[in-house]
DNA sequence: CTGATCTACAACCATTTGGTTGTAGGATAA
DNA sequence: TTATCCTACAACCAAATGGTTGTAGATCAG
């Protein structure tokens, strides 16, 4: 079990971050594509600082990262975010695994009685 | 892409479950065995209300389910919850393949100049 | 240089979140 | 029956969240 790999924080703000349609979205389009923030800010109902903010929280979170280019900010997809969040549901899952396995284990000696 | 397969209001509620540590951690253990809402509350330093809380979180999500046994709930893990968060992630990092692989083309198109 | 564009950031506001305490009801044990 | 245990839920509070507007500094275009 090596669930704890992550600090609490770490993972706090990874799922803080995907918990929203928004941010969602946007690491969606930054993964397939470059943006700039303000490019990224025209696809949105809300002002530019909102969206501002939402890159930020998902900067923090290591699911995207910034570069300045002249006097854009250029936002892209950052894999070290996306990939620690997988890791630790597929290490629930796999627990989960296990766990039905022992049940069905524990069937079997049940049924050799 | 079936990056749409699900409800944003389904997924902004099982991110939003998962971005707290406490509930992470009652994830794990009832995946792992069963518990009473009291027998997670005796758990952790926080009140009985604030924990039944964070199962009625968690249960929303459809990451634990509640089942009444006498005068006890027992909460299980739900495996629903889990599987559609990871498979979320894993269409991202599948975009994310796709597009390393479409970068490389790239540069092989150029290389071959 | 001047004006337009892109970004950063502060201040503010309403709502949600994560916690508390208190009250009440159903199930169990003695 | 009575006392205890487990749960549900309301009311409350502080802090965080997701949005706004406004101001100001860089950078680019003409």
């Amino acid at each position: 079990m090596v669930v704890d790999q992550f600090s609490d924080a770490e993972l706090d703000r990874l799922f803080q971050a995907l918990a929203d349609a928004t941010r969602r979205d946007i690491v969606h389009r930054v993964t397939v594509g470059e943006y700039s923030v303000s490019g990224l800010a025209a696809l949105y109902a809300m002002s530019f600082a909102a969206v501002q903010k939402h890159v930020a929280v998902l900067e923090r979170a290591l699911l995207v990262t910034k570069e300045k280019r002249g006097r854009e900010q250029i936002v892209r997809g950052n894999h070290e975010g996306l990939q620690k969040a997988r890791r630790l549901l597929e290490e629930y899952e796999e627990i989960w695994r296990q766990r039905a396995d022992r049940i069905a284990d524990i069937l079997a000696e049940e049924n050799s009685d």
